[in-house]
Parts: structure tokens; sequence; C-alpha cells
DNA sequence: AATGAAACCTGACAGC
DNA sequence: TGCTGTCAGGTTTCAT
């Protein structure tokens, strides 16, 4: 389900409830590919870490952690704490005695009491830590760029000249960190552009249209999503999400929002995609 | 180097 | 009710 914009409300809502705390504990469960570091370096970086504030970094939750100034070899020493939602990834925050869901991976017990969980049935989502040392400075970072930050020259330049269609660029996460399946055929749809159309085809200006078509997306989903989200965590998760209203993704065979004619889909690059037949070109 | 397909997993839902 | 098939908002890996 974890988008740029869903990503960024579980990260707004994690950083309201969390952040200050110290994380006491580390249970992680037994499914090893779930945890892209050792597990016990997981439990070394996490344990007794104090956690300075938690973001967004593409689509990635990244917890910003550091010592408690307590045993004097490790003070103040840094690290980070990543999840990767995947497909189906929630991160929970609550009481101990709240009963443990089903494909429950980690549980994280704070000192406040609360305990934060991480539960995947799907398993595609992904825990990992950093820690940072003098070589290794920012510690994570996106592979691409920040969509809601880079400018459009920047954008036409990531894009300009390759031969795959424009949809699957927008999911590469190379070139742009957040994007995924729904929100790039809603951009597709706003700029006018069919999913499949090779990036190479596109004019300066259509890219232009793009990049501000994906920005406006993002931004209004963020917003939308940040406005009923308080309590995302407590309940199953999904419920009150953004409920941006989707002009394409899922509509096939429904009439247009702009022209009545219905919406196709097909596939690109194994992922289902929708676009208007009529308003895309 | 770049592209597409397959693989990784479980659950929900439609149709019979 | 229960079976089968399809699909799912993501990423990595492997062949071409």
């Amino acid at each position: 389900m974890p988008e740029l914009p869903e990503v960024e409300t579980i990260a707004r809502g994690l950083q309201k409830r969390v952040a200050g705390d110290v994380i006491q504990s580390v249970w992680l469960s037994e499914k090893p590919q779930t945890f892209k570091s050792q597990p016990a370096e997981i439990v070394r970086v996490l344990e007794q870490a104090r956690i300075k504030m938690v973001r967004r970094v593409g689509k990635h939750i990244v917890f910003d952690l550091e010592r408690r100034a307590k045993g004097k070899r490790l003070a103040g020493q840094r690290g980070q704490w990543i999840v990767h939602l995947g497909m189906t990834g929630r991160m929970q925050v609550t009481s101990p005695d709240t009963e443990i869901a089903r494909h429950t991976h980690a549980i994280v017990k704070l000192a406040s009491g609360n305990e934060v969980r991480f539960v995947d049935p799907r398993r595609f989502g992904r825990l990992a830590v950093v820690s940072q040392s003098p070589t290794n400075e920012g510690g994570f970072t996106a592979a691409g760029d920040e969509p809601l930050t880079s400018n459009a020259e920047r954008f036409i330049e990531l894009f300009r000249g390759r031969k795959t269609p424009i949809k699957s660029a927008l999911l590469n996460q190379k070139l742009l960190s957040g994007v995924g399946n729904i929100y790039a055929d809603e951009s597709l749809f706003r700029a006018g552009i069919r999913p499949r159309r090779r990036v190479v085809s596109l004019t300066r200006e259509q890219l232009r249209k793009l990049h501000a078509a994906v920005q406006e997306v993002l931004h209004e989903a963020v917003a939308l999503g940040g406005s009923s989200i308080s309590d995302y965590v407590d309940a199953d998760g999904e419920e009150g999400f953004f409920q941006l209203q989707h002009r394409v993704y899922g509509r096939d065979g429904e009439p247009c929002l702009v022209c009545r004619t219905p919406i196709k889909r097909v596939v690109i690059a194994g992922r289902s995609s929708h676009y208007c037949p009529r308003c895309q070109t």
C-alpha cells in the first residue's frame, strides 16, 4: 500500500508518538529475509538508543538514533533504523497488552512503555540499521531524487533520452524515490501522457508538465493523508488514510472524468497501468 | 547498459 | 462452503 504520501504520513505519525523515547529491547522474528542487516546488528544498534527523529526518505522510514550518554564508550554514537514497508508492511505503536498480530516481525519496547511493532504479512518489507561513522557521515540516503524537491530542469535531465516507457521510468527508484504505481498513473493522466510512451519521444515541455503533475499529485496526497492520520497506528493501519480521488487508477472500464471515454488497463513492465485513451497521447 | 520477466510472499476477492 | 484463479500500491535478480 505505501507510496511516498503514505510513508510520509506514517513517518509524521511516528515522529509525533515516539520521538524522544528510548529503545529498551528488541525482538525479531525468525524470518531472515525481512532483515537486511544482521539481526544481531539490528539489536545492537537499536537497544539503548534514543529516537531523535523519525522522517521519510523516498519510500523508507528513517529513525535517527543517538546513544544515551550513559556508558562512556558508546555515548553519543549515532545510528539509524531504516524501515521499508514493501506492499503490506505496517508500523504500530501500541501498549504491550495489545494482542500481537499475525505476521509481526519486530517488536521494539520503549522506555515510555509503548511498543513499536512491524507487521508484514506478505514479507516484502525490510528492516535495516546503519551505524554512522566518520566515514559514513550522512548515513542513509535514497538512490534517486526526492520527487517533491527536485526541480523541473533536474527532472528533465534525469529522464532525458531513455528508451524505456515513461511509466517504467517513473517507477524507477534510482531516478525518483517515492513514486509508485498509483501516483505514476495519476501523474501521467494529469500530464496527458500515455504510460507506454517512450521517454525519448517526449518533448521538454511534456516532461516539464509531467514534473509539475508528479509534484501536484504527491502534494495533494500528502495534504490529505496528513489531515486524517492521527490514529493510523492503533487501528489496523489502513483506516483513515488519504482518500485522494483516483482519476484513472483502478477505474478500468469506467468513464474518464474529463471526456467519458472508458479508462483502459494495460500491463507495462508487470504493473497494471490505467489511462484514458482520449485524454492521454 | 538497459530492459523485461520472474521471483519473492500471503491474503482478499470473484466466479463456479 | 470450498475450491481455483487472479490480483495486489514494491524491489531484486536473472536472462536477453
